[in-house]
DNA sequence: AAATAATGTTAGATTATACTAACATTTATT
DNA sequence: AATAAATGTTAGTATAATCTAACATTATTT
């Protein structure tokens, strides 16, 4: 026994206990916020490999194993697993060593992931962010947007465009 | 062989070849946001963790295994399991059965997390996202963001807190 | 058309996170 | 103080995503 630390609930690091009436609406808001979701979304990843798959469709016609691992930064294997997973869902034609293509569903996701991804990038844009930077975290944010959130930026995005006078950062 | 796909760069999906000088700004921006290798100091997950470990700890003094798998709804096993990593990464000090103190880094992080969550929470707020959602997604977005984006989102909420009648949604 | 190069796939290992079942420890009740 | 309840931990399993090494197929070069 740790005489230095004593009975469990006497590690006491913050503000007392005297204050009985608990301010958890933080901690409420936070589990709310983990309650309903599943903490591997896999359909992030997936997210994205469809957005490169589609994107690499629309400039050249058709998408390579090695091309769609060298925009997402992966190797060929990692590919191969991932398609063969979006093509169990249903989201893109995989024939083994010739190609693939994406589905009606799978063409769906990816426009409305990439039309996330813009939004994002452009408010990001709006309010002073470098491009780059705007890139790389409407990368990490699109995939964790609710449809109402999307709506409401859409909106604010629209209107920040007409009136980009108003605030110059 | 299946006839009816042919020879693997003729799966040919979408706008043709016939466009030489290829538009793949969207393609070398998805690249670009994957192209940083991962050098965190800390996950996604386990920030989530600090945020609510130092919330207990703010409002009880102390975060017990049970708290903190009821606020993130997993179970108790996975928070001991976590804790032991965030004790091995030097974010919290863990004693077996005793209890766990977080470290000035861990501190620092959860300090952190909650100031973006707040701030995009925030945000959404402003632009008319209602509260419960604006929070689960600044829950999701939290672990996103760049320090840059973050700085420039803050003068951009500091400025339409100021000016909120320029924009009803 | 044979040899070589490029591309794609499989197998097996690794990391992060989660789970359940079983067990250990601490706290509360009688 | 003995028992019961609550809490915490370990062990073992699962899934998503990644990697490397080895192998298979397709495309290119000679």
């Amino acid at each position: 026994m740790n005489k230095n630390i004593g009975h469990y609930k006497k590690i006491n690091q913050g503000s007392n206990i005297l204050n009985n009436n608990l301010d958890i609406t933080r901690l409420e808001s936070i589990k709310n916020a983990n309650s309903s979701k599943k903490v591997y979304d896999s359909t992030a990843r997936m997210e994205d490999y469809l957005e490169v798959i589609f994107e690499l469709v629309q400039n050249k016609g058709y998408a390579t194993t090695v091309d769609i691992s060298k925009y997402l930064n992966v190797r060929s294997p990692s590919v191969t697993k991932m398609v063969q997973r979006l093509d169990e869902n249903g989201l893109l034609e995989y024939e083994k060593y010739r190609g693939i293509r994406l589905t009606e569903k799978g063409i769906q996701i990816a426009i409305s992931t990439r039309k996330k991804h813009e939004l994002l990038s452009e408010f990001f844009r709006l309010i002073g962010v470098d491009k780059e930077t705007a890139d790389k975290d409407a990368e990490g944010l699109e995939h964790h947007l609710h449809p109402e959130s999307i709506k409401k930026l859409e909106k604010f995005v629209n209107f920040l465009k007409k009136n980009q006078e108003l605030f110059n950062n």
